[in-house]
DNA sequence: CGCCAATAGTTTCCTAGTCAACTATTGGCG
DNA sequence: CGCCAATAGTTGACTAGGAAACTATTGGCG
């Protein structure tokens, strides 16, 4: 008679319903971005470089949360677009940095709003205690368990 | 002087901490579960087997959220470990069906236990009080948003 | 001064998805 | 009955990222 012993399910487990969220959400922002040509890797690039100054890929990869393999190749793209531009450290022959060009600047605020669009069409489905009790309890998640890195996927 | 035009950080979105969140304790599931060489979308599709009758490979797809190509890969790989097998259907010759092999099913708890442990790793750090009402936010967005799909990545 | 460890970035191989084209079977309708 | 659209699954080309080996430069210390 025991065939299955109990196993909890899927939906026990409060990863679940995150993950579940997070990646809907993020498939739609994703989509949304797929109109601008970019991704949300390309974004979050752009966005860390948005406004500072030129920057290595090194300091990217940690704050991005991403491999220095994962960083030339997402750059290699964002140049490839002319988005981005990579120069060589003047001090240091082993230092890179890589800064916006005005086209990969301008295009930053568009992104922003595509973003701000994109957090409103899910979340005002909630009112706006409840925005700031999840946003809450998030950055309480993030503080406790020393999570440093910004998301990628 | 207007080098910069206002561009809202990454931290202004509830996407980007809910994906900050999830990506985080998905990936420390992912590295528990490696340690009984298993990945995430494998746990997921073999919870989605266990206790249930014979199951064919379109309806995972659905379930799970993935595409037929991804489950005939994903279910590839989970009988080359001997986890699953996959077995033509009798009466229709398009259809075939997976079901989990003994060794297969009597993983599963343990894999669920590693679950249980993961979660409660994370989440712990709220009172019972704080979850309760995450998980209640959460489930109102999937609610909210008609997300129907299993999340994966 | 010269060597060696540390640092920065790149590259290669691998994994795991998507998308779209393809094959095979089926069921229904003229 | 026979054909054709729909369905089920597979496959191949492509993408994005990780891990680890590799190259190049630097800085420090004997």
């Amino acid at each position: 008679m025991s065939s299955t012993p109990a196993a909890s399910e899927l939906t026990a487990h409060l990863g679940f319903w995150l993950r579940t969220v997070s990646n809907h959400v993020s498939h739609a922002f994703a989509g949304k971005l797929a109109a601008k040509g970019v991704t949300v890797a390309e974004w979050v690039m752009m966005r860390a470089l948005y406004g500072k100054d030129p920057m290595p890929p090194s300091r990217l990869a940690a704050e991005m949360g991403m491999t220095r393999g994962a960083i030339t190749k997402l750059a290699d793209r964002l140049i490839s677009k002319s988005l981005i531009v990579r120069e060589a450290s003047r001090n240091d022959g082993r230092t890179q940095t890589l800064t916006l060009t005005p086209q990969g600047s301008s295009l930053v605020p568009e992104l922003a709003a595509i973003a701000d669009r994109n957090d409103a069409e899910f979340f005002n489905h909630l009112t706006a205690d409840e925005r700031e009790t999840l946003k809450r309890l998030l950055k309480r998640l993030v503080e406790r368990c020393q999570i440093t890195t910004t998301p990628i996927e």
